[in-house]
DNA sequence: GTTACTGCAAACGATTTGCAAGTGG
DNA sequence: CCACTTGCAAATCGTTTGCAGTAAC
């Protein structure tokens, strides 16, 4: 679980940061290489106890907000609003190569692959706008939920 | 502006609640009309102002939030999140036929038709789940941002 | 040295909750 | 009439902000 931030992942950072007139803070690199290192999508008060726990780097939340702005605007992060509850990231080098599956009744994601959905989401053109990312998500029961609702006769 | 509502799709509602042991009131049922008489997305603030200016309805938040939890629990409505906003919601009959398209520079939201997305999608077998809508959205920039980022050199 | 960044705590906005009063079945 | 709903206000949760101390450049 050492370093395995790609070279390439953190030059783009530091290029944006650069380019923008923003500082290389050692806070920034550490947030970055976290969120690069989680294995699913992850909300901010994950990141901040990971860092806290593994690392023993406390981190404010200010900070951790502040920073995940810039992850996404630089494109490295991809933010997600599943249901209600607070945002979720993930790695943008993750996010283009699936969707989530999310069942309305009890809340389970899982994530799909699958080229066709991805090839004619990435071919479509759109008038006056650069397409960077997508997400698809799709909604609907899981067969768990589904059998205990027609027991219930709520479908 | 009267009730447009079909008797469908009030019918569905007053099913699903008979079904469930909940009660008809006359405030879900209005709740559900004004929702499907938005022209567009809404949230609930917007939803709230206009029962309370168009119709002189007054309806608590407790309530509306409340309501729509049901109306989006019996696939009435779709709730979307863009951004870190307040939810979104949607009629659901609106929801299937286009996907949103956002930018990540100024946060405008466009509509966009496309059958070929539309078709990949909903072709897609998923075992383990019955699928029932999706969300598709496409990040980018708007040509009006790609431009103006263009000539700051934060490109 | 400046000026931006960080951490803290207070503020904020959307949503949820507890409870007394109202109403559908 | 009883239990579910409503409206209100207070509470909660994620996120943002103001400000004083700290560190990049």
């Amino acid at each position: 679980m050492e370093t395995t931030l790609s070279a390439e992942i953190r030059n783009q950072f530091a290029d944006y940061l650069l380019r923008n007139g923003f500082r290389q803070t050692q806070e920034r690199f550490a947030i970055l290489e976290q969120a690069y290192n989680m294995e699913e999508h992850f909300d901010v008060e994950t990141l901040y106890k990971k860092m806290l726990d593994e690392k023993g780097f406390h981190i404010s939340r200010a900070t951790l907000y502040n920073t995940i702005e810039l992850l996404v605007a630089c494109r490295l992060l991809v933010r997600h609003q599943f249901g209600t509850l607070a945002a979720q990231y993930e790695a943008r080098t993750k996010a283009d190569k699936h969707f989530h599956v999310i069942c309305t009744h009890c809340g389970a994601i899982r994530e799909i692959k699958d080229d066709n959905v991805r090839n004619a989401v990435l071919n479509k053109r759109i008038t006056k706008f650069t397409a960077e990312y997508y997400s698809l998500y799709i909604f609907g029961l899981c067969s768990k939920c589904k059998y205990a609702l027609k027991r219930k006769n709520q479908l």
